[in-house]
DNA sequence: GTCTATAGGACGATAGAC
DNA sequence: GTCTATCGTCCTATAGAC
């Protein structure tokens, strides 16, 4: 990978953490390196690989973030800092269809493997947690609980039922 | 509210189910009506106006839909089968930001009101429940399990998880 | 690998006549 | 309440020179 697709990765990221995925065009990403839209063209077939990129990145980030958590409820709490901490990203890598064809291979798999293991191995266990972890965050960066609402509270009823020991 | 005001929310709202959000257009739910664009801007301020109209709408159905279940497992039955009839009225409804100054007053709490009452009136059994039903289905809607996994038992799983008598 | 020029299109919204 | 005309803006992507 050249020097100059990964800055355009980079630069990519960085506009997305800024202004959202609607903020990621080829102008701006080109802007950004002090070039022009069209010279994007010869390191990348079209935006959608562009963006492909980011999202191959942002799924390794959440891998490590995940992978030392020792208890459901560490696992929970990195979960949702990394959202809090990039919303915009979160979306991108978890809303909307995932352009799977494009991504390395096992990158999905890696970053969802700290949750099976939590989960013990049973797949229906991990599917439901992670609905119910994917479920609180989106909701709550999309400004859908009342204002006000104890979501520490809901986090904990949540976990709770899915057998983490709750914590005091 | 005029005739043709309900026309243009029900125009915006077959262009919604019929290719997403993304298709809703103030051209096209004009050519659906006949007529010509800048005339919908006599019915209605913007196009934020429209897609306002069409989420008060789909709450109201939301409501009516799960009006009627008696226990928890029928209530995500009914949440789940709304949300795949219609899969980009669903999104567009639970989804981003949420014009509520454009929403009459208490749709939003009509639309949730049978979950909080499955809930035993805990708001936080309710939001946790809330959390896991919206997780799964948009995951669902997203394509986002691997292709064969199966769903209903991870549903089965959650709700067992949040106090549900198991059905067999 | 960068550039200029441009194709080719979409969109929301306004002005002003009728 | 509808129309025509149009403004202003933004976008992805290609062709071809250097």
């Amino acid at each position: 990978m050249s020097e100059r697709t990964q800055q355009i990765i980079e630069a990519a990221r960085t506009l997305i953490e800024e202004g959202g995925s609607q903020s990621l065009t080829m102008r701006a990403v080109a802007d950004r390196l002090g070039i022009r839209a069209p010279s994007l063209y010869k390191h990348f077939p079209d935006k959608l690989a562009v963006e492909a990129g980011v999202i191959a990145i942002a799924m390794d980030e959440v891998a490590v973030a995940l992978a030392t958590a020792s208890s459901l409820s560490e696992l929970a709490t990195a979960y949702r800092a990394y959202a809090i901490e990039h919303p915009h990203i979160y979306r991108l890598m978890n809303s909307g269809p995932l352009p799977r064809h494009l991504l390395p291979a096992g990158v999905e798999d890696r970053a969802a493997l700290p949750l099976v293991r939590a989960a013990g191995g049973d797949e229906n266990v991990a599917r439901a947690i992670w609905a119910f972890a994917h479920g609180m965050v989106i909701l709550e960066l999309d400004g859908r609980f009342p204002p006000g609402a104890d979501l520490d509270a809901a986090w904990r009823t949540g976990l709770a039922a899915f057998g983490d020991p709750v914590q005091h």
